[in-house]
DNA sequence: CTGAAAGCGCTTACAG
DNA sequence: CTGAAAGCGCTTACAG
């Protein structure tokens, strides 16, 4: 019924509610979005006459008339990873709740600059700017909080920005302990290097805390045994072959991303080597998939991690929040392609 | 410089420029949307001077004055599968270029409803709608064609409204056609039912297709060698072990989608057996991970489809397009997986 | 081809 | 606690 009333006279607006409510538009107003000093007698008539139409605000009407933009931007090198796609689907759980919508573009060079130095022409269409996975570094941290956009950073621990990160060196530390307690002394590394010239630190984290974790047991990292995998599946396929056509290939690899992984699994199938007897792989992520291939991994909770870095957002922009970091927990998921070094 | 410019001087607007270029804001607006009847010179005009004060129209307003949402909904039972999120990120693709905005929601039965029978309360905020694999059949279709909501449907093939999909039988006759062309008679099938209630008609029309043309072979399809795998990895892990704990266990089976796959494989390899050789396995997608796995599949341009559907809508809101349907098409991609059924 | 002006549907000081 | 009114930044008949 109210359904028919409604769509025979198309939409309401806030004046039809006012008038059916018999108060002002800015009473309605009010009354709609919990702003206090509304007298809870005229917010209840208020809530009724406009479920009685079906009323819901013209957002852009709304979004004019007080400024907001009510969407934050998000910044990745690229979107189309898993671990990408995961974070993103964190945020936008979150801001769907809040009614916040999400602006996503690749943190290209270009776009990185123009957001580093306050582009008018990006800011003007976001209050808030979450870079995910996007090299920011103390120097560029200040900058963007001299800004008057708000900024979460997110895969990089941070002083003058709020940040929220894993360890990668921890990490690194945790895959690179675990091959050695297997038994390992010969063990490879495959990571990726930036995408679409973005510089891009976690890569060069993680290697640096693995080789450092190989070292404090007394092993070496030669660079025979570092491969680039491109964080793709195609590329941990090739790095893996690479690898084994050593003449003293590593017994066992870490790569840096599960999806490497997969494509590590399929050479290893190909060169028919069984993977955690022949030669233990192991990841990072945790990828949905990871548990089909028995892959031993690092987990991180990526959905997590965009959830909350949405969360802070939300907090900045409702002037509360203070600038701090956030660590997320990392840990070892063991399956079935680690084992012992043959022989 | 010319960033500092607008900065310091906040943000420019349609004034900003009209005065710059030394025009009426009428004639801003029209330049720079390309409407005929602006003289070549007035136009050139414009553009340089929203050049330089680096001049991007605030959407809001424009909306607001348009009366358009430039925004359109899309519907999916079930938004987190591989599957979904490729058709979204295809759909995205496409509406970013033409300054679209996508609003996504699940296609629980009350928002299929609420659809359907043209709730006031979702069609005013979007444009137009698309429908991922929502049951909707000539009924709701002609339902939906009444609507002044422009409306694409993908997945099923419709007279009333503009659809875009797979002939699902075809790929079920290619899946079953290999297996028995290996040799096979003793063949399983893995689908999953509706989530959320939301009636789903892909896997009904799959698993008819499936069988019938294991029918024309001669061939029977025990309910037995028939199991609920729910789309998911997890659920096709289970469904595989199911069908390979009968007396008489199939010796190939067809999973509706490669992700079930996934789990059958890993579920094959907690049996210890060998997918290809003791068990044929064959899917549909071709998933980013499935050449990974050596998995044999039906390969579906999923992200075409995205593409397509998103590309058409654009059309319907521009006045062009006819309703019709648009074929998509389906291929065989050999991997690993199947072989002759063993002894 | 171009301009003056009304209007889109909200929000928000300002005043009471 | 509430209302009258200005204003947000565009688009679009209407007139010329």
């Amino acid at each position: 019924m109210g359904d028919d009333i409604s769509s025979a006279l198309g939409r309401a607006t806030i004046d039809d509610v006012a008038r059916e409510a018999g108060v002002s538009t800015a009473t309605v107003s009010r009354a709609l979005r919990n702003h206090a000093y509304v007298a809870e007698s005229t917010r209840r008539k208020v809530l009724q006459a406009a479920d009685r139409l079906l009323y819901v605000a013209n957002s852009n009407a709304a979004r004019l008339a007080s400024g907001q933009t009510r969407t934050v931007g998000l910044l990745a090198p690229l979107l189309t990873s898993w671990y990408t796609s995961e974070v993103v689907a964190g945020v936008e759980e979150v801001f769907a709740h809040a009614r916040y919508d999400l602006l996503i573009g690749t943190a290209n060079p270009l776009a990185r600059e123009k957001i580093f130095r306050g582009d008018a022409r990006f800011q003007q269409r976001i209050d808030g700017v979450i870079l995910v996975d996007v090299f920011c570094s103390e120097d560029g941290a200040r900058q963007l909080a001299t800004l008057d956009t708000p900024a979460i950073v997110l895969g990089e621990r941070l002083k003058s920005v709020t940040s929220v990160s894993v360890d990668n060196a921890r990490g690194a530390r945790l895959a690179a302990r675990h091959l050695i307690d297997l038994g390992h002394r010969r063990i490879g590394l495959v990571g990726g290097h930036a995408h679409l010239d973005v510089v891009h630190n976690v890569p060069t984290e993680r290697a640096a805390g693995f080789a450092a974790a190989l070292e404090a047991a007394g092993l070496r990292l030669p660079h025979q045994f570092v491969e680039d995998g491109d964080f793709s599946i195609e590329g941990g396929r090739r790095a893996m072959h690479a690898l084994m056509s050593r003449t003293k290939p590593p017994t066992a690899v870490w790569l840096m991303s599960d999806e490497m992984c997969f494509g590590a699994l399929q050479a290893l199938r190909e060169l028919k080597l069984v993977a955690g007897r022949d030669v233990s792989v192991i990841g990072f992520d945790d990828h949905p998939a990871s548990n089909a291939f028995g892959l031993t991994t690092i987990r991180q909770p990526v959905r997590d991690i965009g959830r909350l870095g949405a969360r802070l957002m939300l907090d900045q922009l409702e002037g509360f929040g203070t600038v701090m970091h956030h660590p997320i927990e990392l840990n070892l998921v063991e399956r079935i392609t680690c084992g012992p070094p043959p022989g």
